[in-house]
DNA sequence: AGCACGCCGACT
DNA sequence: GTCGGCGTGCTC
């Protein structure tokens, strides 16, 4: 017998299928998906490798195969179902069939098995601490990186799960004694598991009958993928909840998505208080080791429930029932490494392998889902009323800055706002200041002539980098940090904020004595910079926190009672068919992080372009109004979801021969194109020089799939006859 | 990714 | 004449 493997190795070169002979005493145990080691390589080293597939017979020649050495231990084995996703993703998203498997197999560490294991519940605090103290002293470092990952956020746990604790100190068993810390170990560790945990912590609230419906319709829907829109406020946590409670009670599991940013203390304890230690969580701040553990118990069925940002996606739950991704429109779902999954699209195509349901909750839906779900493709539940008692929608102002212009006033604040601000400061109460504005951080420019540092052969502005070096990201060009401006000579040269700073100063000068404290790329560079700043605008260390994206994103301040939005329009112009979807997104979002918890809160919106529909649907919080105005925009320039578009680049190291050859090809395409065929351009890509190369580019857009791709036929044949030898390259690219 | 083979400069 | 630079090419 013959075993097809993938090597453990990330490279374009050894992305095939490697032939081996399984050996005698293997034949009966081997499985695809299982481990195994390898001899490999000139030196026969020993690898790691994933078995792929097995069969009776080769065509490769029987004296050039070598024998698999080994199986590693059965718990690194992939399911076949899970073998099946990682192919999927390497052809959707590209990469190494490598890296696809390496999401899907626990982190290739190797664990020592603990005797016992300890679970830990308090309401206290400071016997956290304690406990956190005694810990440090016996370096169970683990452990102590979950407590910190809880105390981060600044809150009285109202209950405390930590996995691990090796109890031997009397300090400990004295706590346990004063009855508020419990301990399970292992042993009985089942028994308190679920609803028993329930006890003294909060029960679930009734729910109202929106929130009903969608438990009953998403569980009873036919469609697979459900949409839960509900506004901020609407009670969509407690709808997963109960869904959560609906699907462990058949017995199967769930996997809960949540934007890294908004995975905090509050969000898992939710969880925690209503299912126990049947839940478990994946982050960044927890170690491969543990999240390899972590992962275990979830095969073998004792979690039954993990929460996590995307790669929580691959918990290899065997019974899997639902998948929920919580704010599915976020961006963090979609992975920056290769391979660049999706994780709402790969949780679509998991779920409909293990036969799950699949949830997408968000209060601004992203315009194309919400889209197939009004053609039936989903179902679609919404919310409209407020369940959360006190989360009352804070109150909008727009501002129009060209009347601002008019009064005279040059300042980056209207006077609405000024006056605003100084009224809260007056109250002691707390002032978020969002500017939306977004790339540029990282770059270096010139405060005199005001012109970026670029990159000799990019398009675009060099990127300053810690080592004090200048990068360029799209080609990896490096240069040592300059100290003079390359185009004027002027000294006056620095990194280019993301204008948070200036706003900073601008409060300062405005507000004598006011506490400040930004939160952007540059003062989040630290380990814990993020935390930090959150920390200490909790408690109130600060008056007015000024940021970017970063500050609308998950975290709830309870004394912040005005949102300023200082130029709601920045996320408009930007040359990206989804503009005005992002910035009602992040509108939307800003406005609801004022005024929580009974205080009554206010946002001003400051705008060229009240008018907009996206400023001025955001501003009544009107998800449905969006869509109908921006799907009338998208159907009358045939835009994804009512049209598909693709398009045409040429590029060469010669501008003016660039630009000669994508006119030609236009000019020739234009009569044989098949009617309904919209062309844009062609105009200079959006970086139009790349490694020395400038490129131009031609959109093509249809209104649907068929045509599109009988004009991109045109174009092929085209491009064959017009390329001038090997002078030009030509590409096409889909959005 | 490793590890080989391979073809040109300053050394015992 | 040899040790060694890392360029490209292969790995069942």
């Amino acid at each position: 017998m013959y075993a097809g493997v993938v090597i453990d190795i990330p490279h374009k070169n050894v992305d095939r299928l490697f032939t081996y002979r399984v050996p005698q005493a293997l034949e009966k145990s081997l499985k695809a998906g299982d481990s195994v080691l390898v001899p490999f390589g000139k030196g026969n080293k020993l690898r790691n490798a994933y078995v792929v597939s097995l069969s009776e017979k080769t065509g490769y020649p029987e004296e050039g195969l070598k024998e698999i050495d080994s199986i590693k231990e059965k718990d690194y084995s992939i399911e076949e179902r899970m073998l099946r996703l990682a192919i999927w993703m390497r052809d959707r998203y590209g990469g190494t069939l490598d890296q696809a498997l390496r999401l899907t197999v626990p982190t290739r560490t190797e664990v020592t098995p603990r005797d016992e294991r300890f679970y830990v519940f308090t309401k206290d605090r400071e016997e956290l601490e304690t406990m956190l103290a005694v810990a440090e002293k016996k370096k169970h470092y683990a452990r102590i990186r979950l407590f910190t990952a809880f105390l981060d956020n600044n809150e009285l746990p109202a209950g405390l799960v930590s996995d691990r604790l090796n109890i031997g100190s009397s300090t400990l068993k004295s706590l346990i004694g004063s009855g508020h810390v419990r301990v399970i170990s292992k042993k009985n560790r089942n028994s308190l598991a679920g609803p028993a945990l329930a006890d003294g912590l909060a029960k679930g609230p009734e729910l109202n009958e929106e929130q009903a419906n969608a438990v009953r319709g998403i569980l009873g829907a036919d469609r697979p993928v459900s949409i839960l829109h509900g506004i901020t406020g609407s009670g969509k946590t407690e709808v997963y909840l109960r869904l959560i409670e609906e699907v462990l009670r058949e017995g199967k599991e769930v996997i809960v998505l949540i934007p890294e940013i908004a995975l905090t203390f509050q969000t898992v304890m939710r969880f925690y208080a209503r299912f126990g230690d049947l839940v478990s969580v994946v982050h960044s701040r927890v170690s491969k080791g543990e999240k390899c553990e972590r992962f275990e118990l979830a095969k073998n069925g004792e979690v039954r429930v993990m929460i996590g940002p995307r790669s929580a996606l691959f918990t290899p739950f065997q019974k899997l029932g639902m998948i929920i991704i919580d704010e599915f429109h976020e961006s963090s779902y979609i992975s920056e490494q290769t391979p660049r999954y999706h994780a709402v699209e790969t949780a679509i195509r998991r779920a409909a392998d293990f036969d799950a349901k699949v949830v997408l909750g968000s209060a601004t839906p992203d315009v194309s889902c919400y889209y197939q779900a009004m053609n039936g493709e989903f179902g679609l539940f919404e919310l409209h009323e407020r369940a959360v008692p006190g989360s009352e929608l804070p109150k909008v102002t727009v501002v129009d800055l060209r009347e601002e212009l008019k009064k005279g006033n040059r300042t980056i604040f209207s006077e609405v706002l000024q006056e605003k601000i100084r009224e809260r400061l007056k109250k002691n109460e707390q002032v978020m200041l969002f500017l939306n504005r977004r790339g540029y951080a990282g770059s270096v420019s010139c405060r005199s002539c005001g012109k970026p540092v670029e990159c000799p052969h990019c398009s675009v502005s060099l990127h300053y980098h810690n080592n004090h070096r200048l990068k360029c990201h799209i080609c990896g060009y490096e240069m040592p940090m300059v100290d003079a401006c390359p185009t004027c000579g002027s000294s006056l040269i620095g990194r280019f904020g993301t204008g948070t700073q200036k706003v900073e100063e601008a409060v300062q000068e405005l507000f004598p004595g006011v506490r400040t404290l930004r939160m952007d790329a540059d003062t989040t560079s630290g380990k814990n910079g993020h935390q930090e700043i959150i920390e200490k605008f909790m408690n109130h260390d600060a008056d007015v926190l000024i940021g970017t994206q970063m500050i609308v994103k998950g975290h709830d301040f309870k004394n912040v009672t005005l949102m300023g939005i200082l130029a709601a329009d920045l996320s408009l112009n930007v040359p990206d068919y989804r503009a005005s979807e992002r910035t009602f997104q992040l509108l939307t979002q800003a406005e609801g992080r004022a005024g929580r918890a009974g205080i009554a809160g206010e946002c001003i919106v400051q705008t060229y372009v009240p008018e907009h529909y996206a400023v001025r649907t955001a501003a009544e919080q009107d998800f449905k109004a969006f869509y109908e105005e921006e799907m009338v925009f998208r159907k009358q320039l045939m835009y994804p979801p009512a049209g598909f578009f693709m398009m045409l680049m040429v590029s060469g190291a010669d501008r003016t021969g660039v630009h000669g050859t994508i006119g030609a090809i236009t000019e020739e395409a234009l009569p044989r194109l098949p009617a309904g065929v919209r062309i844009l351009g062609p105009t200079d890509a959006d970086i139009y020089r790349v490694k020395d190369m400038y490129r131009e580019m031609l959109y093509f857009k249809a209104g649907d799939e068929e045509t599109l791709l009988r004009a991109k036929r045109v174009f092929e044949e085209i491009t064959e006859t017009v390329s001038d030898g090997k002078r030009y390259y030509i590409s096409f690219e889909e959005p």
